[in-house]
DNA sequence: TCAAATTCTGACCATTTGGTCAACTTTTTT
DNA sequence: AAAAAAGTTGACCAAATGGTCAGAATTTGA
């Protein structure tokens, strides 16, 4: 029994919220030792899988990294690709949402260079993140094929239809929506995917705030003159 | 000595031309078949590498891959890094040339839009190279830290000095230049990385030439438009 | 043609990998 | 307090990994 509840919650378990699953009838205080310890399998995974890609990357590893034995992160992840759906669940939520709530009525220079600023910020505080994403895009994407076919084609279409109705009323220039979609993702992410070839190029040094600050109006300045938005 | 003639002539190896390192004093025929052999491994090493990342590609697969027994791949190649650094150094060349002869007497909008058009077109015709490249940048680029702090890091002084003075002739705006050029990069590699993402939003089959066309048009005019240079 | 050089490759090896599992320990529930 | 549930973990395992190497086969050059 123990061992059918552990595969039925592996894959589509979330780092922070997991108490009330396992004892639904307990106490608050119940499952924090699982919720813990299955925050630092995550984290430890998280450098791991983005330092080494899936497949490079090894459970040894990722225990010595998590400080516990690789039989207890068996326990709580059957495994390796069982911790990589969590990990990779962890991190969609993450990408879609801050464009979710931008619709027609908003300002269009207001909305993307908000867009624009929170994406770097994005690369900013989850490099490990995006880099996994990417290593995962760069792979093929086995692990993705439903979210990309379906949530994100969705989005992309739902956004596109915004940018015409922009367009439509005058406010930018028709460019191709999803190709800008994906010149601002390529140019925001960019910050944490290729965060070694920056810092050598910039300055030999962890980026700045400043560097992110330069990035966010170079972005933005170039996409939004470049798309014949008018500012103020 | 054959042990010894093998370890120093892998590293700085290239794919093709090889033929009179081995025999210098022999006839045009000589050292055909390690020619062939080596690029047959270092074709399949573009795909495993590309697929699996540096740390989960093995040498197993790529002896597969190039129709090999794994010990031959040993022959030719004496470590699996060693394969790996032959097949970087042969993608090195490929990254730079096209904006080498760029100078400040030259038109800007011509000369971006050709750069972002070859940009693109690589990704096109090169993807497993794009893709190993930014592998290896993700993983905090260990085999490239002299490339990146000295060649490119020049080579990006060098451009951006262009770039400003094409700013002081009034050509352009006055953009942060190592930051444009990042955003052209990654938006022109992005079509190789993140193929697999693009085709699922675009149209769930292989990128069309029309597809590559769109992403040149939209990337030049937001460039060339975003950067206040005139066309024409 | 023959000797030298190059190439090929099966067998081998120490180490590592992603698990498995039983026994023990700790925590929670009754 | 005792039983049940949850958590821990050393030892183990089959398979895979990056090599190594001696001998055989092929190619090259005199």
């Amino acid at each position: 029994m123990t061992e059918d509840v552990r595969r039925e919650e592996a894959p589509g378990e979330l780092q922070n919220g997991d108490s009330g699953s396992a004892n639904a009838k307990g106490s608050s205080k119940t499952g924090q030792i699982r919720a813990r310890n299955k925050a630092r399998i995550m984290s430890a995974a998280e450098e791991v899988f983005a330092g080494k890609g899936y497949d490079g990357a090894t459970t040894a590893e990722i225990a010595l990294k998590a400080g516990l034995p690789k039989a207890n992160v068996h326990y709580y992840f059957s495994t390796k690709e069982a911790i990589y759906r969590a990990v990779i669940d962890n991190i969609l939520d993450l990408w879609l949402e801050p464009f979710q709530r931008i619709t027609e009525d908003d300002d269009p220079a207001e909305a993307l260079s908000m867009y624009i600023r929170t994406k770097v910020m994005l690369s900013r505080d989850r490099p490990l993140a995006s880099r996994i994403y990417a290593n995962e895009i760069i792979r093929g994407a086995p692990i993705l094929a439903d979210y990309l076919g379906k949530d994100l084609r969705e989005w992309v279409a739902e956004k596109s239809e915004v940018l015409r109705k922009w367009a439509d009323k005058g406010l930018m220039d028709p460019v191709e929506p999803a190709h800008l979609l994906f010149l601002i993702w390529a140019s925001t992410q960019h910050y944490a995917d290729f965060q070694a070839q920056a810092k050598a190029v910039l300055h030999h040094r962890d980026l700045t705030e400043d560097d992110f600050e330069t990035a966010v109006e170079t972005i933005t300045r170039v996409v939004l003159k470049g798309c014949g938005i008018k500012t103020g």
